[in-house]
DNA sequence: GCCCAGGAGTAGACATCGTCTACGCCCGCC
DNA sequence: GGCGGGCGTAGACGATGTCTACTCCTGGGC
């Protein structure tokens, strides 16, 4: 099952995922990926009949690689729910800082919006993993759960960007996100318990 | 001082933001923006170097208009700082849902990351009213105001953003984000006072 | 009154892109 | 042994961003 064995479907994909994340999102046309993949540009066609299904398919693998590093890291921290979405947290931030380009074509709304491959709901296993944690500290006193989830998911995604992107760097000052990161966990959570 | 007697500049900016509020990013052409203003796809050359100079400033109108928009808001609402921040807050999030096109470009990191016409700094006035009313209700246990006021704008910039892509009402089941805006506030300022 | 220098916009060329279509090749099956 | 269909090729088309050569017009100096 050498790589070059395996299908023309699948060597495009990985192909674009190389390329956006080596170069970003607008070096993943698909007449590059084609070329990445060594075939002509007409052919990527038989497999994605438009090039936003193609992108489609790159961010879906986007998603499992985001949600296979949450799960591997799930399987390297001890059982203590707080310390548990801490790490997940970590996971998330660092991989936006890591990958850019792939998290910012995971959610690009026109993707998202075009309904192919059902992108939207490829974070929805992501999403469980976080709200089950969240579930395991929720205070009494707090909003819902799944509010509460979605509320802390928010605030990551939003450090996530807005780090990455620079523009809170650049308002507040601060030279990493740790802070930030755990402002988000205190604030959502609770103070950690020492 | 009519509309059709101000410079080329000034209409051209217009005319990308009228085309990316009703037709979304992806008709924000050099092209079809000429067109739109009347002129031949090389004139805006001789005001914006690239296309990408031309977005920028694009984007810059957008920030230009959330900040008035907050601006009015504050003028709208009453002294009390808690309540004036949920006003912000609410603008911020439907600003987003109902100009989702200019939301996104704002945000586009490679305008942001080009340094043209110092984008990113464009976002430093509305941090600045955020953070004065943030430190304003700042409990002494709480962050740092500087951290504490990013954190609030990180979240609020994830739930508009997951909210208008529409991860968010898939992944909570929530029909508004009211709730979400509110867990938020209630996260990072404490509970609202009665 | 003339000239002309330079700003402002036009128009065409070029490479690239996404999409569409017509065409070949090759492998397996009867 | 022939043939049909999956798989990929190759060329065309319109659109885009950038570059360059050009035209036009206007205003200031003599």
């Amino acid at each position: 099952m050498d790589a070059d064995e395996q299908g023309l479907r699948t060597r495009l994909v990985a192909a674009g995922a190389d390329l956006v994340l080596s170069e970003g999102q607008s070096a993943v046309s698909l007449r590059e990926i084609a070329r990445r993949a060594g075939v002509s540009h007409g052919a990527p066609r038989r497999y994605f009949p438009t090039h936003v299904d193609l992108l489609s398919a790159i961010a879906r693998e986007g998603f499992a690689d985001l949600t296979a590093r949450v799960e591997q890291t799930m399987r390297d921290v001890d059982a203590d729910p707080r310390t548990r979405l801490t790490a997940l947290a970590r996971t998330y931030l660092d991989f936006a800082a890591a990958h850019r380009g792939m998290f910012e074509l995971m959610f690009r709304h026109d993707l998202l919006d075009s309904g192919r491959l059902r992108l939207r709901e490829t974070s929805l296993p992501l999403f469980a993993v976080l709200a089950d944690l969240v579930a395991q500290v929720r205070r009494p006193t707090d909003a819902p759960a799944t509010v509460l989830a979605g509320a802390l998911w928010a605030n990551l995604h939003g450090i996530a960007q807005l780090w990455a992107w620079g523009s809170l760097p650049l308002a507040t000052g601060a030279t990493d996100d740790d802070a930030l990161l755990h402002a988000a966990l205190d604030a959502h959570l609770g103070p950690r318990p020492t």
